[in-house]
DNA sequence: TCGAAGATTCTA
DNA sequence: AGAATCTTCGAA
């Protein structure tokens, strides 16, 4: 299975009340923490993974959540995953993703810059304009423009 | 140990 | 608009 990045949202450490290392390291936000380039997932709401990228050195938490992707490669597998859904929705939020993907806790904290049951790579060049907004589904923080997405991609979780 | 909240999704 | 659902965290 393969799929493109669409839409991304960033989050920080103390400076970011968002974030889950806003208060310090715990055992669950510790990846963040870890370096760069590694998995950080968790579970929320009783139902749901989500799959975020660490991004600093190692010390210094920060993260990138993926909050959409276009399927590419591998769509009836992601299908089977996720039955009864329409195409456009089928990976168009970080909740759905990590299910049609079968992502979940055992992948935490893998190198995703080598390859190996989760990992990303650079694709070709390609030119598309990128699109900011606010963050989606928080509370604190909500000001700042940290999501970021392809504009006009179908695959993006909202309009 | 307990209670509240949550980087969501699906259904009514 | 509201429920489902359970892990994690911080306070007591």
């Amino acid at each position: 299975m393969t799929g493109k990045i669409v839409e991304v949202e960033a989050y920080r450490g103390s400076d970011d009340p968002a974030s889950h290392a806003f208060r310090g390291r715990t055992p669950r936000n510790a990846p963040m923490f870890g370096e760069a380039g590694h998995a950080y997932i968790y579970f929320t709401y009783g139902n749901h993974y989500c799959l975020n990228v660490t991004t600093q050195e190692s010390g210094i938490p920060g993260a990138v959540l993926i909050r959409a992707i276009e399927p590419l490669d591998g769509l009836s597998a992601m299908k089977r995953l996720r039955p009864n859904v329409p195409e456009l929705t089928l990976t168009n939020g970080p909740g759905k993703l990590t299910k049609a993907l079968a992502i979940d806790k055992t992948l935490n904290e893998i190198d995703l810059t080598k390859a190996g049951p989760l990992f990303i790579t650079v694709a070709d060049e390609e030119h598309f304009k990128i699109a900011r907004s606010t963050r989606v589904g928080i509370t604190a923080g909500t000001e700042r423009l940290w999501r970021f997405y392809i504009s006009g991609n179908r695959y993006v979780s909202r309009k």
